[in-house]
DNA sequence: CCAGTCAACAAGGCCT
DNA sequence: AGGCCTTGTTGACTGG
């Protein structure tokens, strides 16, 4: 809309694709493709003439991954090797939230009956370590695990609390653990998406200012042709025939015609891009 | 529920 | 080989 407001120079550049663009589905991101989906929209871009920015195409902000490293170790840890014994490990949240200083106790709080009641059946890392002091493990799902999980987002990215309950019991996880990893999957998708997104619209800005590049240079060319030919100017510029060829304007080499277009054809053979409004910058 | 963020952890590269 | 650093991934949390 804006791009089309801030540009008015009556051009209508346009751009379209030959195959299939389409936001990309959740079903493109079964299991981290990584950049596939990117080269997939890479691959099916194929700019010609004629493109709307149509709502389906939605400009984004590119927040670029911060990633925070180095930081200062909030957590104490305990090694608890990972798939040794139990399919299920973790901290417990009791424990971890309650040893923060910086006061991260809200969490805490929601636990729910229902939650608490599965986790009464899970195995965990004991509230304390040896040394008395908190502990906060960080939880790396199994195999299995993530396996039923990106089956289960498949189907629905989202869970009822019925779905998220039977989910967790088959994972012998807590409900909000699911949870938690439906919502980061729900939200990494969509950035994975944008990140395609963007580099889809960094292609479109390119060609389209290359189309806009040279539809320039032809106004250019026109214009210096028209100056060269003053006699025509105050002629309305719809009514001009030209053609392209041998360059002159229809009915006027034949001084005999009343009618100083009825020599060339009709229809104007100008430049059918301009009989086909295509652009937009 | 989402967006933003933190932080644990894994993996790869570099240097000694 | 192993220690350190960087980078990417991912589970978890907070605030709106």
């Amino acid at each position: 809309m804006g791009i089309d407001d801030a540009c008015n120079t009556g051009l209508v550049l346009g751009l379209g694709f030959s195959s299939t663009l389409g936001t990309p589905s959740k079903a493109n991101n079964n299991q981290t493709p990584k950049k596939s989906s990117m080269s997939m929209a890479a691959a099916s871009f194929e700019p010609s003439l004629t493109l709307a920015l149509s709502g389906e195409i939605y400009l984004v902000n590119d927040n670029s991954k911060k990633i925070d490293v180095n930081k200062g170790v909030g957590y104490l840890h305990n090694h608890e090797e990972p798939g040794s014994g139990d399919l299920y490990r973790q901290a417990s949240p009791h424990s971890a939230v309650s040893s923060f200083s910086s006061g991260r106790v809200k969490r805490e709080r929601d636990l729910s009956c229902e939650e608490v009641e599965v986790e009464k059946n899970s195995s965990r890392v004991s509230e304390e370590d040896e040394d008395g002091v908190n502990a906060r493990k960080k939880l790396r799902l199994t195999k299995d695990q993530s396996a039923l999980l990106e089956e289960s987002f498949k189907q629905h990215s989202t869970l009822n609390p019925k779905q998220k309950q039977a989910l967790a019991k088959q994972l012998n996880l807590r409900p909000r653990q699911v949870e938690v990893w439906f919502q980061n999957r729900r939200a990494r998708t969509k950035l994975k998406q944008t990140e395609v997104d963007c580099e889809f619209l960094k292609k479109c800005c390119e060609t389209l200012t290359d189309e806009n590049r040279r539809l320039q240079k032809e106004l250019q060319e026109l214009k210096a042709l028209k100056l060269a030919q003053p006699f025509y100017m105050h002629m309305p510029a719809a009514t001009l025939t030209m053609c392209p060829s041998c360059e002159r304007i229809g009915g006027v080499s034949d001084g005999s015609s009343k009618n100083p277009f009825s020599v060339l054809p009709s229809k104007p053979h100008f430049y059918n891009r301009f009989t086909n409004p295509s652009a937009a910058c």
